[in-house]
DNA sequence: CCGATTCGTGTTTTT
DNA sequence: CACGAATCGG
């Protein structure tokens, strides 16, 4: 089936691929095959992943397949894919080629700052719930405009101030992004047609993880020659609070219902066991496509399910079973520890500390996330998009300059009367002689314009500027290294970050030399965009066990796999109506499947939670759980709870 | 206006 | 427990 897949002619595909199902392997053969046996030239092949490190990875792996090319293919996730489009053919589609890309944080910024405009505090309002809903209406395709009705006005006030507030710092949300390039190509005929025809082929990968924005991109993309290839698994959707839709199946079919249909139920990742276990599980799902994987490896060790005291004892369990592992020869690479939600990894670290062994933990409190990384973050951004009220905000004051809240007010009223971004309100305010010169905020947008003005002369002369360089001399001379020079990981944090400029610099003036499409300050705008679009770059090296999110697992395999945590309020976390339900059994299944040759499955009677310690009862799951695949251990203490 | 301190609150998963 | 917001003295 796999062969089939990869060989199929044309024309709209689905493929429902279970889990350990070959999934990966049949779409990095299939674009192989496309390049190399139908000559079709790599950057006419359209292939959306779910992470862009996916997207890496299979690139490498068809690059080794075919010789070279596959360094053009558009591969990577519909948010990278999109801003490129964006960029590349900013004046047809009506926008300005230097956005700036707010994540999620900024947009929170963004709200608080609205919120503040209209006397609302964030108590009453919380601005996270708003962020969601105007990330979920724009997974809709909707504007303000087209929820009149349907969501309360003060919600569509606040969400028309957000739009105008990215539109003065000429930046994209996540969402924009997706809408902005499905919005255009639907409307503008002559623009789909030079897109679409340019793209042959359409492939996208966890196709159960698209919303409907992202699946009208697919279908607009492939309206030209309908060969679209899209695998997926309903069973592994496990991002519906993020809008996923896992209708896009069905919708899939309707819109093209001369699809081909390939289900690949074999499994070739898992002992006969483990597959059992997640299959029975899942089958307690009543809202999916009927379908039981199958294997022909062995049997293999049954499920381990191990109740602990604690959550502390259940970290020293799991780490004690690990020495074991190490000494009877597994490498930790081959090993991996995953839970439902981060806070949990805080005792594993601890035992696994205390017994020396080497973990890394994917995902979770990111680098770029530390405050001392977004303020440099944010003078960057000043530097090269004044506009950007979001970042002027975070450091018009750190360090001090005696700009407080009086001052910003009175920016705030200057922008909000004239509409301007607070940079040029307080440029105004200057012209004006408002502001006195030997004020904070006179000294400050002097200094950095002098900053922006030289740096830009170098530019034109040089053609070139040391990004690290450029950044060092404004955290210097903003005064903000003196400002935290007693502590020192927040220095050496810092000197980390100045040290991935320089590595990136290096690497993107030896990729494109010249094709540095983005203007003059390509270099900076580009490493600004990776970091919000895909975070740092993951260092992967040395025999380390791995500690990760389940979500954070989708795609990945481990032969040992110790699934923690399961209880009541933390597996399911929540369970309020059946559909979350069915999701965290999904999560539940994912994780399962997740494991070649053992999987241990752990939970504590008792643990820290939201700051008081509570006993938990066993999760349901558990009950789901085969009792002839599974072998209870009782931990140290006796009285099993099954 | 600054910075330290206290107070209170609220906790998923991520492009 | 950990963070941000409110508060207060300088």
């Amino acid at each position: 089936m796999q062969r089939e897949a990869v060989l199929h002619p044309g024309g709209p595909l689905l493929v429902f691929a279970g889990a350990g199902s070959g999934k990966t392997r049949v779409i990095v053969h299939r674009i192989a095959h496309l390049m190399s046996d139908h000559k079709v030239p790599a950057f006419r092949i359209f292939a959306a992943t779910f992470t862009n490190k996916a997207a890496k990875e299979m690139r490498s792996r068809i690059e080794a397949m075919v010789q070279g090319g596959a360094s053009e293919l558009c591969m990577g996730t519909f948010h990278s894919l999109c801003a490129l489009l964006l960029r590349r053919h900013a004046k047809e589609f009506g926008v300005k080629r230097d956005f700036l890309i707010y994540d999620e944080n900024d947009q929170i910024e963004v709200i608080k700052s609205i919120l503040d405009e209209f006397d609302l505090s964030p108590k009453e309002i919380d601005p996270r719930k708003i962020a969601s809903r105007i990330n979920r209406a724009k997974d809709q395709l909707k504007n303000p405009e087209d929820l009149i009705g349907y969501e309360n006005e003060v919600f569509l006030e606040i969400f028309r101030k957000y739009q105008q507030s990215l539109a003065k710092a000429y930046a994209f949300d996540f969402g924009d992004l997706i809408m902005q390039t499905t919005i255009a190509l639907e409307n503008d005929s002559n623009l789909r047609e030079t897109i679409a025809s340019r793209f042959i082929h359409v492939l996208v990968d966890e196709f159960q993880d698209t919303n409907h924005a992202q699946f009208r991109l697919i279908r607009a993309l492939s309206s030209a020659h309908r060969n679209v290839f899209v695998v997926g698994d309903d069973d592994q959707s496990i991002y519906g609070w993020r809008g996923a839709d896992r209708r896009n199946i069905e919708e899939f079919r309707k819109c093209f219902p001369e699809a081909r249909v390939i289900v690949l139920d074999q499994n070739y990742r898992s002992t006969k066991r483990i597959l059992r276990v997640a299959n029975a599980v899942i089958q307690k799902n009543k809202h999916r496509a009927p379908k039981v994987l199958w294997t022909e490896n062995e049997d293999g060790d049954p499920v381990s399910v191990v109740r602990c005291a604690s959550d502390r004892s259940e970290a020293d369990f799991v780490v004690k079973r690990i020495k074991e592992m190490q000494r009877s020869g597994i490498p930790l690479t081959s090993i991996a520890i995953l839970y439902r939600t981060h806070a949990q990894s805080r005792p594993f670290e601890d035992s696994l500390i205390a017994h020396g062994i080497p973990y890394r933990i994917i995902g979770g409190f990111r680098f770029y996330e530390r405050t001392e990384i977004k303020d440099a973050i944010a003078y960057l951004r000043i530097l090269f998009r004044p506009e950007d009220d979001v970042s002027f905000l975070r450091i018009v004051n750190r360090p001090a300059r005696g700009i407080g809240e009086q001052t910003i007010q009175a920016i705030r009223q200057v922008a909000e009367e004239k509409s301007i971004s607070l940079w040029d309100a307080s440029k105004e305010l200057i012209a004006n002689s408002l502001i006195k010169r030997r004020s904070g905020l006179y000294q400050f947008i002097e200094w950095f314009d002098q900053v922006r003005n030289e740096a830009k002369s170098k530019l034109e002369k040089d053609g070139t500027i040391r990004i690290a360089q450029l950044a060092k001399r404004i955290l210097e001379e903003s005064g903000y290294l003196d400002w935290i020079e007693d502590d020192e990981s927040r220095i050496e944090n810092i000197n980390a970050f100045l040290g991935m400029m320089e590595e990136f610099q290096d690497a993107y003036s030896a990729e494109s030399p010249v094709e540095s499409q983005g203007g003059e300050w390509g270099v900076l705008r580009t490493f600004l965009e990776q970091l919000s679009l895909e975070g740092e770059s993951p260092k992967e090296e040395g025999e380390a066990l791995a500690l990760m999110s389940i979500h954070a697992s989708k795609g990945l395999e481990f032969p040992h796999v110790f699934l923690v945590g399961l209880e009541e309020g933390v597996l399911p976390l929540r369970a309020s109506n059946e559909e979350e339900l069915e999701e965290e059994r999904r999560l539940a299944y994912v994780a399962f499947t997740r494991a070649r040759k053992t999987l241990t499955i752990t939970l504590a009677l008792e643990r820290y939670l939201f700051g008081f310690r509570r006993h938990q009862q066993p999760s349901r799951f558990l009950w789901e759980l085969p009792a002839s695949e599974i072998k209870l251990d009782f931990g140290e203490e006796k009285g099993w709870l099954l």
